[in-house]
DNA sequence: TTGTATGCGTTATCAG
DNA sequence: CTGATAACGCATACAA
């Protein structure tokens, strides 16, 4: 009764043939004739035969999945990211499991468990904004698992890696918010060993370098991540607005970073653009529903998930040893709204 | 140089034991004895042994792995869904394979194929807006595959089910809105053959009927789903606007239709709560940032995944065929914000 | 208490 | 061209 029991066994016993003649018709194979095969081909059609993949997987020793480590889902960064990384994977016949750091460093460790003690095939990480330690991942990869990191990278493992060009989407919204006289630009940043941190932040002062503005280091708040983000954000919103000279934008350098500073400011009465300009990282699909409109710099994250996961499938189909990897660079996109006063310009995204 | 090479026979060689013996004493059999065990237990640490899953598999036929069908992943509604679904399946040793529809019905058809394909255990499905046809369901029901239907349910299926109380959740709000001197409600709402659909509907009818206030038909614009979705909201919005007498209030449906109808108003610059009220069924993090802010029904979407998946683990660990087959119902959570003008009142989410 | 043999579904290696 | 057999890693019925 129960759901699949139409084996290749099932097709041999009904014409007569052996297990192995049917194997080989099924995959075609030149040493069968056409006859043969054709029968074989239009009973298996009839009764619906379809291989075990848990066989083959067992025979081939290749689990046909990858594994996926992300902070949250419920990111929109992540879930576009997520559906890229589906759509490569299901073309090509891998399943995918996904699990969620919730940006706890242990949680990342529980999960690595988990799904490297479910045999895959591959991991595509984007590690926690907690995670500091990676000797775990590094023995992981001299294991000899292939790993690809996007966005938020670990670069002391030599591996592929996919990330957005934070650095110039940070310079590029300084700059407009320079060019839109704002010369006391705060920042909302998160804890500075992150990869994306220091990219973010260094496009940030290269901006106020090349427009010869002085570095004030009282005007980036770094927030630490975890349970208590929200507090954090709550605290360095207050201190940017508090400051004297009041500053005259904020720059938010993460998804959660932004649409928290954007909830701080509202409670606290503070107007976009009339009180101050902002713009911030987002990936979010409701931002261009805020009022006032926010601008801000998107990821292509859909194609970040996309391009990561072929990246991977190939490392994990390379016969020999990969040595020579690369660091993909994908553009952001920055969406200019009227809260900084300039018309719509748009940047698309491309690969590099 | 493979990753993962130890097995059973390599602790059994190295001990001079059977394979056998060694299965037994990992599985802490009666038959084995303390010693033996011991020796084993310790050995298999000390060399990181772990059980091959598709090994298992193979041998259970059964792949441990649960496949989910949903519309979008990056729909708040159903990431926050998929968390549940997650925290319980990984808890209880299961995969989970998520596969989204994007509200097409051919391509639900594709996901379900391929999921079948893969060898799963049980399956969670929402079905899509565009879904009317089930056969292919019920076949695969009928042949034994687990089923657990959440949200969007197929009542002609006889199996578990999870759903909100969408009728309760409805009436609630209408009511709300007639308490705050509405008396046109105008209703964005999907098609009308998806459950969900029917019955917030109902809800909405019966709130009218028990203020004493007439249904009318024309008050009610139903939006196709798929890729013109978005046009759909627009035309709906903006009739809804244009009648007269001019509806006093709206009420959003779902996810979709409430944010989008939430950008048509802010597009054709009509003011919540100033020109009229607006309630609406989301998930969405962002909406208690929007300004005005809105009142919205909220799904407990965490615990809906859950209890779904709890029910499904059931189903799929039961050794005899299951009858008595349960419908749970999730109270929604009513968040009223001052756009509704009265002071906030929370109805917590409980199960039934 | 432990060992031997078998099978889960498939393919590869030999024989014929 | 086709068939028998072994192997992938594990659990278990049966023997000892």
């Amino acid at each position: 009764m129960k759901f699949e029991a139409v084996t290749i066994k099932d097709i041999a016993k009904a014409l007569g043939l052996s297990t192995s003649t049917v194997s080989r018709a099924l995959r075609d194979s030149y040493e069968i004739s056409p006859e043969t095969k054709k029968m074989v081909l239009e009973y298996a059609e009839k009764i619906n035969y379809h291989p075990n993949p848990i066989a083959l997987s067992l025979k081939e020793r290749k689990s046909h999945t990858i594994g996926v480590i992300v902070g949250e889902i419920a990111n929109s960064f992540f879930s576009q990211t997520i559906n890229g990384i589906e759509s490569v994977a299901q073309q090509k016949g891998y399943n995918v499991i996904i699990s969620q750091s919730h940006e706890s460093f242990e949680k990342e460790m529980r999960n690595l468990h988990y799904l490297t003690s479910r045999s895959i095939d591959g991991l595509l990480v984007s590690v926690s904004v907690e995670t500091n330690n990676f000797d775990y991942l590094k023995d992981l990869h001299s294991k000899g698992m292939p790993i690809v990191f996007f966005d938020r990278i670990v670069n002391e493992i030599d591996t592929h890696k996919v990330i957005v060009d934070n650095y110039k989407g940070a310079y590029e919204a300084t700059t407009h918010l320079i060019e839109n006289n704002c010369r006391n630009i705060a920042v909302l940043a998160n804890v500075s060993f992150l990869s994306i941190t220091q990219e973010r932040l260094a496009g940030y002062k290269a901006a106020l370098q090349d427009a010869g503005i002085a570095y004030n280091e009282q005007l980036v708040q770094h927030c630490k991540p975890g349970a208590h983000l929200n507090d954090e954000v709550v605290a360095a919103v207050k201190n940017i607005i508090r400051m004297r000279p009041t500053p005259d934008a904020i720059l938010g350098l993460s998804d959660k970073l932004t649409t928290g500073c954007l909830r701080v400011l509202q409670e606290e009465k503070v107007r976009i653009p009339e009180d101050l300009l902002m713009m911030g990282f987002s990936n979010g699909e409701l931002t261009d529903l805020l009022n006032p409109a926010l601008s801000i710099i998107k990821q292509p994250a859909f194609e970040m998930g996309e391009l990561s996961t072929q990246l991977l499938l190939q490392l994990i189909e390379s016969k020999r040893p990969v040595t020579d990897f690369v660091t993909k660079v994908l553009l952001p996109e920055l969406v200019i709204r009227n809260s900084t006063k300039k018309k719509n310009l748009k940047v698309k995204a491309t690969a590099e």
